[in-house]
DNA sequence: TCTTTGGGGGTTACCGGTCACATGCCACCC
DNA sequence: GGGTGGCATGTGACCGGTAACCCCCAAAGA
């Protein structure tokens, strides 16, 4: 039953190609899926009458009659920020080359939680969710159950059994890390400057900052709690920078680091002279700044890779995909550190 | 002719939500589309109903069955760089507010062009392309002739009638302007570091440098070829650098200017002591490097608003919809610029 | 009282594909 | 020669909606 011609100005469908190779509409589909069960003869007419026609399939329609699942949503806020906008950039390179399309949405701060999933193609859209932050947590829980969802978090779930659908770098030892290389340095103490949490808690980051400082027995300055920006990084600092005994600060992002950073310079603090600077995320101004930035290298990518290996391996079970991982952090140690003043 | 009872598993479909509430399958879709012609009564039953369910539209089906248009797919290279970020942002931003899903697809520098158009979801999905560089300028040319589309461009189509799909920031004179605000300060001619053109010619960026520089019979230096990363500025410049007569070099980035002020740096010339530098788009880290960049601030985010409003206006020409503007560049003077030192 | 009118709501034909199953045909084997 | 596969194709139902059209009935007007 092929329906009426296709009217102008609508472009080829499959019953136009059928109708033209003089073949079933079913042959069409089985060969631009590339099945079997076609002769190579049908085969190659169809293909040149898909040429001649310009005829391209409709995702849409091949989606929802029961087609392959090849759409993915991300739900991200600030795509501005570094870590964010590289987790994007390899969710999005991992499932295209997968043959996903993937769909974009920012999350607002004060976004409504209940229409989340209205958000979505259509009721059991795979998504993957970019959780560093309070939004994108939040939406997060509010995705209905039955929503196939992975995620990049910024911790793993409280709990004992770790969610396999989330994906997380580790930064608590790394931070320790790039704590006891400053401390190496002959610093007495470490401060610290935090990107905000994505739960109540303190972050990864600033616990395993803390988690340094205590094994050796060092002194423990109240975290300062700040954005994610430049400015927040300088307002936050600013008032700590007249006590000259604050000589190695630790960052929780390279942004804030460089708004430290020009604090410091304003309250006459010369790096790595008088005050050692570390931040986080290796962003890729960082080894150019004046001085280059110490700093922890985070795989965002391989991260956002990984988090879309979770979601193919959760839509296909049996295929028993290999999961990719993705690197440890790496201390990268540049002119922003330096041996302590006193 | 109501189908099946939905097998479990498969979420609720306008046909529960009508058969529960005891209503047409039509009058479910006059609720959800909020489409007179139901009495109160039946609107907040359906509702009822709806909720009851968690029913969730399925955008698919919509589509597909000749609902209002209401995707967009965004083509652009890397979203690594600030410019293209942020048009982005603007794009996803207001897209969003009109109601439309988001698809991004990334164009990878050796993309094959013939495929371009399998990317899109359904043959004629509207579409918006970031050409700022040259994958972006092939994907425009690639796409089908009856595809609707806009783009964010480096410059106007040549010839005599602009393209009123296309919009771009107009950075010529930005550049003489900026340009000519070196020169103000004493320099006798400005060096050039130039980011890819989108074309073979030169950008419109570089132009308007030659435009000040002709324009006050200044010597005109060969303009140096960059990439988009601070690394490739560094590069570029290192060799000019020995020359004590360049003092002032304006960047077709700020990444470039980052670069370069490095390379400076490592050549013993002080900024702006020695050297003026000045950038392009005043990226979010300008105003904290040290020294602060003085550089020309491009509104992307609102030239990507602007880009969705001519697409709503290409698909809705009897809207009359009002054409969104965006902000004149800039010159934003910060502390990288100063006197020449001759 | 009869006709018009318009709101409320149902019916049917698509949209562009995929899936499960039926069918025709020819080679092969006993 | 007839059964038996297996390959190449066709057929009909269905995915979850929308648009166009039709019908029914109460209120208003003639």
């Amino acid at each position: 039953m092929p329906p009426n011609d296709t009217p102008p100005g609508r472009s080829a469908s499959i019953w136009d190609v059928a109708r033209v190779a003089g073949v079933s509409q079913q042959t069409v589909s089985r060969v631009i899926n590339d099945k079997t069960r076609v002769s190579e003869s049908t085969r190659a007419k169809v293909m040149r009458v898909i040429a001649e026609l310009g005829y391209r399939p409709n995702r849409l329609a091949r989606t929802l009659a029961g087609g392959p699942v090849s759409w993915v949503t991300v739900l991200t806020s600030d795509t501005a920020l570094f870590g964010a906008a590289a987790t994007l950039r390899g969710m999005e390179e991992a499932a295209r080359a997968a043959g996903f399309s993937v769909g974009i949405s920012v999350l607002e701060p004060g976004a409504s939680e209940t229409d989340i999933a209205l958000r979505l193609n259509r009721p059991q859209e795979p998504v993957m969710v970019i959780a560093y932050d309070d939004p994108g947590v939040r939406a997060l829980r509010a995705l209905p159950p039955d929503v196939p969802v992975t995620a990049a978090v910024e911790r793993p779930g409280n709990g004992s059994g770790h969610d396999p659908w989330q994906v997380w770098v580790d930064d608590r030892p790394a931070a320790a890390h790039a704590t006891r290389h400053l401390l190496s340095l002959g610093h007495r103490t470490v401060h610290y400057v935090s990107i905000p949490s994505s739960t109540s808690a303190l972050p990864q980051r600033a616990r395993g900052w803390q988690d340094a400082l205590r094994a050796t027995g060092r002194p423990l300055p109240e975290p300062l709690r700040a954005g994610w920006t430049p400015r927040s990084g300088y307002l936050a600092v600013r008032s700590l920078l007249a006590d000259r005994s604050v000589t190695a600060i630790l960052c929780g992002n390279d942004d804030l680091a460089l708004g430290v950073m020009r604090a410091a310079r304003e309250a006459g603090r010369d790096i790595p002279g008088d005050l050692s600077v570390a931040g986080f995320d290796d962003s890729p101004a960082s080894a150019y700044l004046h001085p280059s930035l110490t700093t922890v290298r985070l795989d965002f990518e391989g991260l956002g890779r990984a988090c879309f290996g979770r979601l193919l391996r959760r839509l296909q079970p049996e295929a028993a995909l290999a999961l990719p991982t993705w690197n440890e952090p790496e201390l990268i140690v540049r002119e922003s550190s330096g041996p302590s003043p006193v």
